[in-house]
This record gives C-alpha cells, sequence and structure tokens, in this order.
RNA sequence: GGGCACAUAACUCAGCGGUAGAGUGCUGUCUUCACACGGCAGAAGUCACAGGUUCGAAUCCUGUUGUGCCCA
C-alpha cells in the first residue's frame, strides 16, 4: 500500500464534497437509516452578502455552524442547514454602478427598470463566490433550499410584511428628521451612521439684541474676553459656563457657540433653560427681546428647553430645525419655523442669501464666518474635537436632514422581543451578550426603512393625483382598495419609487426562507430554527429584528440559542481592515495549512463572545494535528493490510483475545472523551471539544496506545493477541475519525474510505456516545501508575543523559499486592518504553548506593547505575522531588489542623485531603531516607 | 457622558470556590522500522493592585489602575 509520509490536503479536499453534495446527504430528507421521527436540528445560515466573498469571520462562523450541523446529523437528527444571500441594497447598486461608471454611463441614462435588470444580471454572472467558497470550507448546507433576499418567495414576504404592519399603524410615512447621505444620495438609518471624533471649530458668535447689524462694531471679542476673565474670577464662574450676555455702548449682544457656523443661515430661534430664563436666573428678561439674526436679517424670538444645558458654551443655543436632531425636536415642540438651507446635495439651497448659495458645506462655513468677522461677531474660535455622524458605506459626513420617509414604529415590537429573552424561550451565549440586545431594544427609536436606491424591495405603496397613499401587495389590490372606499379604482396611480433597507428583508429571514406567508410544510418542520450563530456587531442589526418579527408573524422566537462568535483579529490584536490593510484571507490560510486544519484551528481557539486572534503558531498546531492523523492513521494501515482486505465486522468484542489493561484503559478514555465531547457540544464550548479531541488523540491514543501496541501490531505472523490487537486499534481510529469528523470533515471521510466500513459516508456514521459500562475506574487508576512509573523511568535517564541504548536493570518493591500484580502484567511495556533491560520485584531495595532512586504510586525503586551515577544530581533530582511532596503535605496538613476546615468543608474534600495526606506520608519517609542513604 | 468585556508562564489564551493548565516558544536529548509538521525529558507564573465574603479565592463581592469594544 503506498501512502504519503505527509497529509496532502489538496488530493483530500477536492474529492470528497462534489459526492456529499450529489448524493443528498445535506438535506433533511435524505433517510440515510435516519429514524423517520427523528428530532429536528435547523438553522438558517446569516446571509453574506451576494456581492461578498468568504472573510475570516465568515470562517469562524460557518466552521462553528458546520461543526453543530454535521454533529447533529450524526446524532440522528433530521437537520437543516439553509443557505443563502442578501441582496446588499447599497453595496451591490454601487459595484454596479461602478462597472457602468466604467463604461462611462450613469444609472440615470439607463433608467429604473434597465438598470436593475442590469444588476440582475451582474448577480447571475459574478454573483455566486462566496458558494464556491462555502463549498471549498466543507459546509453541509442544503445547497436545494438555498434562497437570495430579492427571490419571488421572499419578496412576497416583505410586501406582506409592509402590508399587514402599515395596516396596523406601525408603518407611517412622514416629514421627519432623518439622516441622510449626500454620498448615497439616501435616507439612512440610524444605525448605519457611524460616529467618529473630528478635530473641528468651536465657533463663538454674537447676535445682537432688538436691533440688525449693518456695520462692523468693535472691541466686542476684547469685550468679552473681558467678561469671560471677569467671571472666572467670581466663585460663580466655576460651574464652567461663559458669559451669554453682553452689554457694550453699542448695545447688548448674546453669545452663541457652534461647530457648525454656516448652518446660522437657517436659526430660526435661540434656545435657553428655564432655569437662565426665570426671574433671578442668569438671562433673566433676555428671553423676552428679539434677535436679528446676522447676514441674514430674520428676527428671532427665545425659547426656553429642558434640552438646552446650562453648562455648555454659555448657556445660549442657536436653534436650526432643519439641520440638527435635538433643534428638530425643539422645532416641533415650540413650533418652530423649519428653514432648509442644506439640500440633499449637502450644498447650500436657494433660500439663503445669494452669495452663499450652492457652496457646499465647508465652503460655505468658511464663508459665514469670514462675513461675520468682519463684522467684528465673532468672539473666539477654539480647537475642539467632537463627535460626527459618518456614512458607514461612502464614509461621507451624514446631514440631518428633514425630509418624508417611511418609518417603522419599534417600541410595540420590541417588548415581547425583550420578553422573549427575559423569559428563557430564547437563550445567548454567552449570556452576558444579551444585555447588549436589551440596552438597544429598551432605548429604541423608530426605523427609517425607506431608501432612495433602485436595487432593493420597491415600497409597496401608490400615490393617487391627489397625493393620498394607498399600500397594497400590488396595484390591483391597491385599486381593490380605493374602490372599497368608495372611490375610482380607474384613477392613474403612481407607485412609490423608494425601495425598503436591505435588513428590512433580512429579518424575515428565519421564515421568508421556509416559504412564508405560505404555510408550507418547511416552516411547520423547522421554525423555530434550533440555533443562530452571528457576531456581536449585529445584534441589533439583525437578531434583535428577527426576534422582533418572528414574534410578530410567526408568534413565536426565530431561533431557542443565539451563539454569539468571536471576533476574528489580526496576530496584534487590530481589527482586520482593508483601510488598516491587515486583512487576512482564509483562502490563502487553506492554500498553506489545509482546510481542515484552518477549521480546527479557528474550533479550538473559539470563546463564545472574545476574541480570536489570527496567530500562525495557532495554524501551526492544527496543521501538525491533520499530520499527526495522517500518519498514525497510516501507521494503523500499513500494519493492518490482511484485515483490511478482508470485509470482517470488526467489532470491538472479539474472542481471540481477552482486553488486556491498555485495552480496557483506552476504551474507557474513548468513551470518557465521547461523554466530554457531547456536553461541550451541547453546551456550545467549541473549544473545549477541540481541546478534548487534540488530546485524546495526540496523548492517549497515539502516545501511549500505539506504542504500547506495537509489538502486537507489528508482529509478522499474527498470534491471535496480535490479530485481536489489530482489530482494535483500527476500531479505535475509526471512532476517532468519527468524534473529529464535524470539525475536520475532509481528512476524516478521505481516511474513513481507506478503513473497512460500513456505508458510504463518514457524514452518514453515527456519532460516538458515552456507553457507561466501558468507563473503567481502575484501567484508568492502574494505567496512571504504569504512566507514572514509565515517566519516572525516562526521567532518570534523561537526567543523567544515558543513551537509550544502555542497558538498565530496575528493582522494585511493589506498594501492595494489587500493585504487585499490576507490575507483573505491564512488565513488557515498562521494559519496552522505559528501555529497561531487566526488572526484578523485590521485597525491600536494600543499601546500595550505585542506583537512582524513586518513589511512585506503584512503588519504590532502583535503577542500578554502576559507574554511571552522578551523585550531586541524583541529590538535586531527589530533593527537588522531596520539596515537591513536602509543600503539597504542609498546605493538606494545614488545613487538616483547621477544625473549621473539618468541620465545614464537604466530606468528600475533607476524605480526599486525608487519602491523599497519607499517601504523601508514606513516599516522603520512603523519599526521605533515600536522600539520607546517599 | 452611559454600558459591556478583559487583565493568568516570554507570546496567544483556557480554567472561574478546594493550593495553577494548554498551544507556541525555550533548554537538554534522540534521526529507534507512522510522523523531525516527530519522540522523550525538563525549566518557566506573589493568576494587575487594594480591601472584603468564606474553613478555603486566580475563581464570588467592592474599589483602584490599565486595555479594548459598543452606545450617546
Amino acid at each position: 500500500m503506498e501512502i504519503p509520509k505527509a497529509y496532502d490536503p489538496k488530493q483530500a479536499e477536492s474529492r470528497w464534497y462534489p459526492l456529499w453534495e450529489s448524493r443528498g446527504y445535506f438535506t433533511p430528507e435524505f433517510e440515510g437509516g435516519r429514524e423517520a421521527k427523528a428530532p429536528v436540528f435547523s438553522m438558517v445560515i446569516p446571509p453574506p452578502n451576494v456581492t461578498g466573498y468568504l472573510h475570516m469571520g465568515h470562517a469562524l462562523n460557518h466552521t462553528l455552524q458546520d461543526v453543530l450541523a454535521r454533529w447533529r446529523r450524526m446524532r440522528g437528527d433530521r437537520v437543516l442547514w439553509l443557505p443563502g444571500t442578501d441582496h446588499a441594497g447599497i453595496a451591490t447598486q454601487m459595484v454596479v454602478e461602478r462597472q457602468l461608471a466604467a463604461e462611462g454611463v450613469y444609472r440615470q441614462d439607463l433608467g429604473r427598470e434597465k438598470f436593475v435588470e442590469r444588476i440582475w444580471q451582474w448577480k447571475e454572472h459574478s454573483g455566486g463566490t462566496i458558494q464556491k467558497q462555502m463549498r471549498m470550507l466543507g459546509e453541509s448546507v442544503d445547497w436545494t433550499r438555498e434562497r437570495f433576499t430579492m427571490d419571488e418567495g421572499l419578496s412576497n414576504a416583505v410586501r406582506e410584511v409592509f402590508v399587514r404592519l402599515y395596516d396596523e399603524g406601525l408603518i407611517y410615512r412622514g416629514e421627519y428628521m432623518v439622516n441622510w447621505s449626500p454620498g448615497l444620495n439616501t435616507a439612512i438609518s440610524d444605525l448605519e451612521v457611524e460616529m467618529k471624533p473630528v478635530k473641528g471649530k468651536l465657533y463663538y458668535i454674537a447676535y445682537p439684541l432688538d436691533r440688525a447689524i449693518d456695520a462692523p462694531v468693535d472691541g466686542l471679542a476684547a469685550a468679552w474676553a473681558e467678561a469671560v476673565e471677569a467671571e472666572s474670577r467670581t466663585p460663580a464662574g466655576e460651574s464652567r459656563s461663559l458669559p451669554g450676555l453682553l452689554r457694550t455702548a453699542g448695545g447688548d449682544f448674546i453669545v452663541v457657540a457652534t461647530t457648525r457656523p454656516e448652518t446660522m443661515l437657517g436659526d430660526t430661534a435661540i434656545a435657553l433653560n428655564p432655569d437662565d430664563a426665570k426671574p433671578g436666573g442668569r438671562y433673566s428678561g433676555v428671553a423676552s427681546r428679539q434677535v436679528v439674526l446676522p447676514l441674514v436679517g430674520r428676527q428671532l424670538g427665545f425659547i426656553e428647553d429642558e434640552l438646552v444645558e446650562k453648562n455648555f458654551g454659555t448657556g445660549f443655543v442657536k436653534v436650526t430645525p432643519a439641520h440638527d436632531p435635538n433643534d428638530f425636536a425643539m422645532g416641533r415642540r415650540h413650533s418652530l419655523e423649519f428653514i432648509q438651507v442644506i439640500g440633499k446635495d449637502a450644498r447650500m439651497t436657494g433660500i439663503v442669501p445669494e452669495k452663499y448659495r450652492g457652496l457646499d458645506r465647508q465652503e460655505a462655513r468658511r464663508a459665514v464666518i469670514e462675513d461675520l468677522d468682519a463684522l467684528g461677531l465673532v468672539l473666539k474660535i477654539e480647537d475642539y474635537t467632537h463627535n460626527v455622524g459618518h456614512c458607514q458605506r461612502s464614509g461621507k459626513v451624514v446631514e440631518p436632514l428633514v425630509s418624508t420617509q417611511w418609518f417603522l414604529r419599534m417600541k410595540e415590537l420590541a417588548e415581547p422581543a425583550i420578553a422573549a429573552v427575559r423569559d428563557g424561550r430564547t437563550t445567548f451565549v454567552p449570556e452576558h451578550t444579551s444585555k447588549i440586545y436589551f440596552n438597544w431594544l429598551e432605548n429604541i427609536q423608530d426605523w427609517c426603512v425607506s431608501r432612495q436606491l433602485w436595487w432593493g424591495h420597491r415600497i409597496p405603496a401608490w400615490y393617487t393625483p391627489t397625493g393620498e397613499i394607498v399600500v397594497a401587495r400590488d396595484e390591483a389590490e391597491a385599486r381593490q382598495r380605493i374602490a372599497a372606499q368608495g372611490g375610482d379604482p380607474g384613477i392613474p396611480l403612481t407607485e412609490e419609487s423608494d425601495v425598503l433597507d436591505t435588513w428590512f428583508s433580512s429579518q424575515l429571514w428565519p421564515f421568508s426562507t421556509l416559504g412564508w406567508p405560505d404555510q408550507t410544510n418547511d416552516l411547520a418542520n423547522f421554525y423555530p430554527t434550533s440555533v443562530l450563530v452571528t457576531a456581536f456587531d449585529i445584534i441589533f442589526f439583525w437578531v434583535a429584528r428577527m426576534m422582533m418579527m418572528g414574534l410578530k408573524f410567526m408568534g413565536d422566537v426565530p431561533f431557542r440559542t443565539v451563539y454569539i462568535t468571536a471576533i476574528v483579529l489580526d496576530p496584534e490584536g487590530q481589527k482586520m481592515s482593508k483601510t488598516k490593510g491587515n486583512v487576512v484571507d482564509p483562502l490563502d490560510m487553506f492554500e498553506k495549512y489545509g482546510t481542515d486544519a484552518v477549521r480546527f484551528m479557528l474550533t479550538n481557539a473559539s470563546i463564545a463572545g472574545q476574541n480570536l486572534s489570527m496567530q500562525e503558531s495557532k495554524l501551526d498546531t492544527a496543521r501538525n494535528f491533520t499530520n499527526k492523523i495522517w500518519n498514525a492513521s497510516r501507521f494503523v494501515l500499513l500494519n493492518c493490510e490482511e484485515i483490511l482486505q478482508g470485509n470482517e465486522p470488526l467489532e470491538w468484542e472479539t474472542t481471540l483475545s481477552e482486553p488486556e489493561l491498555a485495552d480496557r484503559w483506552i476504551m474507557s478514555r474513548l468513551n470518557r472523551v465521547a461523554g466530554e465531547v457531547e456536553s461541550a457540544l451541547t453546551g456550545f464550548r467549541f473549544h473545549e471539544v477541540a481541546g478534548i479531541l487534540y488530546h485524546f488523540f495526540w496523548d492517549d491514543f497515539c502516545d501511549w496506545y500505539i506504542e504500547l501496541s506495537k509489538p502486537f501490531v507489528t508482529e509478522k505472523d499474527p498470534t491471535p493477541r496480535g490479530q485481536a490487537v489489530r482489530r482494535r486499534i483500527i476500531h479505535l481510529l475509526e471512532k476517532s475519525l468519527r468524534l473529529l469528523h464535524p470539525i475536520m470533515p475532509f481528512i476524516t471521510e478521505d481516511l474513513w474510505q481507506r478503513l473497512p466500513h460500513l456505508g458510504d459516508s463518514i457524514c452518514l456514521t453515527s456519532f460516538v456516545t458515552c456507553d457507561n459500562s466501558m468507563i473503567d475506574e481502575r484501567a484508568e487508576r492502574e494505567m496512571g501508575m504504569v504512566i507514572e512509573l514509565i515517566t519516572k523511568l525516562r526521567n532518570i535517564r534523561s537526567t543523567f543523559n544515558l543513551s537509550p541504548t544502555v542497558p538498565l536493570r530496575l528493582r522494585i518493591a511493589p506498594a501492595s499486592a494489587p500493585a504487585r500484580e499490576l507490575l507483573l502484567s505491564s512488565d513488557s511495556h515498562i521494559r519496552r518504553l522505559a528501555r529497561m533491560e531487566e526488572i526484578e520485584l523485590v521485597e525491600t531495595l536494600g543499601q546500595t548506593r550505585q542506583a537512582a532512586r524513586a518513589v511512585v504510586a506503584a512503588g519504590e525503586m532502583a535503577v542500578s547505575l554502576e559507574g554511571l551515577i552522578d551523585f550531586e544530581k541524583e541529590r538535586e533530582r531527589l530533593q527537588k522531588e522531596l520539596a515537591r511532596m513536602e509543600a503539597e503535605q504542609a498546605g493538606l496538613d494545614k488545613r487538616l489542623a483547621n477544625p473549621d476546615f473539618v468541620s465545614r468543608a464537604a466530606a468528600e474534600v475533607v476524605a480526599s485531603s486525608r487519602e491523599r495526606s497519607a499517601e504523601l506520608t508514606d513516599q516522603i519517609t520512603r523519599l526521605r531516607a533515600m536522600v539520607e542513604a546517599l
């Protein structure tokens, strides 16, 4: 048999996925021996952007879902893992627009219909990257149920939801302040605005009271500076607020501070806190006067509002209701005039004085300040860092604008979603991530769902010539609705041109993908889904919204558990981003280390809700592990050829030979491990699963069991004993591969296919479960003693720099009769693995100094080292051992001497402390004697 | 300004009431017939700091300091 010495991931990875997929293993309908009434396990994949490609975050997220799906499938569950993509309105439209731009065409030239057609074409030809990459990763999704948010079915769901919400009054259209992205020319939601600190200026500007300024005013800045200075000397000045009222020979002024002076052209009031305005207040009496807005000449009154912070600036605030969210709120409350001075193109509108019209925001700012300064009204300009909203997609500074948009009322929907997590119908893992969820839902704002784009779900609304709105599933229904209200169904209707936020359709994903609004079988079978695996940064974008919609339209939560994955960081612990250039492409990692190794690394490093940094050393470990699996299998395959050729059943129960200690031990370990893996998977402790399997396979199976089995497995003419051990080792390998399969599907399938097997694929085998009758505590304890003994002997050899070829003689005085039996039965193992030439069991060790000694659980021992022993080293070694034991015993004795410990601690803790202390006392006595004998 | 998380071996991180673990790295050693992407042996930590609860604290509570993230 030809088997390469090192694992080559490529051959295994290219081979098996097409088989799995074409044979339909991943559809829940596949009946590979599954019981008809098998429990259902379902997940919907967080739909990647259709323009997207696999990044490290997906690789992690998808690997964990695949681990769950494959494990559940092997356990016998009916598993649905539904894949799909989302239409990513803005991103996709931008991609195609950019393409058109390269041809010198604007989307407006094409017109809406042609443009949308063009996007569909693009999707057909250039889309699908992510699907290919998902297959490379080995994802066991059901491709027959793949969905896309713009599919007909999902679009129906969107319209249905929209109409129902509208009919219930939860969706409304109105003129409100929204975040306008001048980069994208559309409104965006609060969540799509990213606050970034920007170094700007804070401008202090004087507004004249009761009269207009038509000529420059001298000395105002100096006068104000003096007032500031004076105020800082008074105790009241400690409030940090600056003087806002300036009385000069030339008349009175108030002072306002602003970071956006260009908006002053749209000021329609001055606001102050009621405390300042009331009799005896700081600015008492001022509020009855009038300000004349410089440069514009408009008369402004004062309003009193709690929103104004007394300590910010001077306590007077200019109010621009059309361009600031707070001012908007005050404008509504006080019925102020809304004057839009900045347009959707982020340029000054026609309403401002002619010289500013058409200037962009920055130009206008400079011009306004220049002109105010010329009038002597700019009192001070200071550096000021403040947070400015930026459009997440385009990066442009967002302009708060008053605009007519569609909104979804959230409060009423949020309440059931909060309750569902509070009462445990849905659980977050880790639990603390639910705080993010609660925090957002409890402070929820209405959601602006309309977008001024062409790619997306068109809002199902029509306008009559008189501007009345009709919301309906389609135009025919709109006309019916008009008729039902006694109107003329034949009147011309104009369809709403806005589309919906992409998240509006994503939030329906757990049920729209299963066929809703039709009452399909899939919906009945797979909703609610079992688990949602996602990252914490979309808890409110997506998770919370799905919860609200699921509860609203399905009457139940969309998923039982929300597992929040780690965030993948670069090796320095920095977030990966294109601008930083530190993005790691998972495909490069697959190429370099193998897909299974990357999957193992991600699983192994995956702590829920924590960070995961991409260390090369972790990938090395994972790659080395795949190689270890390969080579252990190679060893088995090379030595068990004649068994592999026969098609005998390879059951553990073989009459050829009684299992010995090592066999009972490894089977006990295997079953224990199966139990631990089951429990870790159930609790979503993925790193634990990987760790348990890594150590079982490498330490227990390879380093001990295979080593112990070698003489039998490699014997030329197999004895019945040798035959039995070969079967056991194949059996163990096969079981190990099953346990590893959910994490490493390719290598395990590839090796499994080379072993004798029943069935077509490891995917269809049953997962290993813990058989309690195989747990053998005694075997584990005894094997532990043998391991301890061998390790100690190796330690002696290493301490005295003895080559493995130097023959050594061992004498042991067993600690007990059972220990004596154990030593006798393990004689050949000890000889071979510790390379002892001879082992002699004695009553007492005697006094020869020419030996290295040790005390272990199995007994007291001496390794003859005539002429080889270095007494200094030996003393050092023994004393170190003694110190370690004495320290441990000191601790135990201190505890046991404490009456409170004995009376209050758990009985088994006290008992085991006593036991251990007694054992130590014995061993310490022996060790001391050894040291003295030296 | 509000909230959340994290501070454990040189590095990356587990552990989260019974006197510290892994991987990498490091030291020594072995090219013995699965694997040098390997075997064997070993060194390495007042578990950020200060209080408290407890018979017992890396682990629970409070505070301090530092780091990261989210929201405003």
